[in-house]
DNA sequence: TAATAACCTATCCGTTAGGATGATTTTTTA
DNA sequence: TAAAAAATCATCCTAACGGATAGGTTATTA
């Protein structure tokens, strides 16, 4: 079985790929960081069983890098998302869109391994303990983050004040608001303190 | 090589065993999530090459864990503290502490082993990378979170306001007000967003 | 018993955050 | 090129946050 592991995170990434060197004869984990590098290997001939893309990942855009993979292959191939789980609409919105399944990032090894076998052998699959959630976040809209908004976000990591980040970038206090506001609502935060932890949640934490 | 892993993340930690049964014959990673635990394997006779603690368990306190497992063993055990890094005072204070070494949770897996193995050893181990690493962070003072910081974070973590803290615990505002300001002295924060990023970074977070 | 830690409340006051509304310029994309 | 997205700034106003200061109870511990 070959996968493709398309992930944010390069530590627990390295993690889950050494550890399943070993764990079942047969299965092959390709890293990569980027949707854009995952269709590369594409494009370069590799037929994966199943590609697993992170809910992180910079060039991602909601659910765009599922579409691109989707147009670049001629042939299926099944692609999971991987994230962490908020509601139901969110895993609905991914089977939708042509997902296998959703894989919450705090599922188990052994559930892991056993949910990827299914889904690489065509099986739909979402963790059935999310099925009675409520539908407290909004998944992420189909939009990436803004530079401005990026660094609105650092700012937030710091805890900085708007006045703080308005000096640090020679803008008014005014653009920080706005540059704010649409961060708070791509993120579905109420308010800044919401927006650091949908952000840390949703992996779009920039260095 | 025996070690006992008391870690707080338990995907983290189950990814890290059940790779490191296959990584190095001979190494034998016994799982524990809380202090009192591993002091608990201490006492039925188990007696591991390296103990490692993470700095987000729940009765962790500081450092405290550390002394409650250098009481509980006769003969010195090796142990290590893994956390994120934050700063050169921190190590210096870990190691003033009686560990052998400060593990970055951000450290790639072949480092990892082999700075196991030289703590094992008896080797002290700090991260050379951050010699000179400014002390932008004070390290969590030698105090655990009382119940009502714990229930402010939380509060905090689902992005409410005072007000709504308030009135889910059926307290006036200004108490509200009184324990978040114990929770950012705690932790080191500017405001309330900061104290969110810093509990997140420290691994002090409640379920 | 005295000290300490945890907990609860209050008032006053300045700062910070964020909503509403409106507008212009620049850059990107279809 | 026309349309859309991104970035910039302004004012008015209210809600939320946080500092300073001051008082209290309760439970635990030295």
């Amino acid at each position: 079985m070959k996968i493709i592991l398309t992930y944010a995170s390069v530590f627990s990434r390295d993690l889950i790929i050494e550890q399943s060197r070993h764990h079942q004869s047969g299965m092959e984990v390709l890293a990569s960081s980027r949707v854009a590098e995952t269709i590369d290997m594409i494009n370069r001939g590799i037929v994966p069983d199943l590609i697993i893309l992170d809910t992180g990942l910079v060039d991602m855009k909601g659910l765009n890098g599922l579409m691109r993979i989707q147009k670049t292959s001629q042939q299926k191939i099944p692609t999971a998302i991987m994230g962490v789980p908020t509601s139901q609409s969110e895993m609905r919105m991914v089977l939708d869109a042509g997902a296998v399944g959703y894989i919450p990032k705090n599922i188990g090894i052994k559930a892991f391994y056993s949910t990827i076998t299914l889904m690489a052998e065509g099986e739909v699959f979402i963790p059935a303990e999310h099925s009675g959630h409520k539908d407290e976040y909004k998944f992420l809209p189909n939009k990436r983050l803004t530079n401005r908004e990026q660094d609105m976000l650092r700012g937030l990591l710091a805890g900085k004040s708007n006045k703080e980040i308005a000096r640090k970038h020679n803008l008014s206090e005014v653009t920080i608001k706005h540059h704010l506001k649409s961060l708070r609502g791509k993120l579905g935060a109420r308010n800044r303190t919401h927006a650091v932890c949908r952000a840390i949640e949703l992996g779009i934490v920039p260095e």
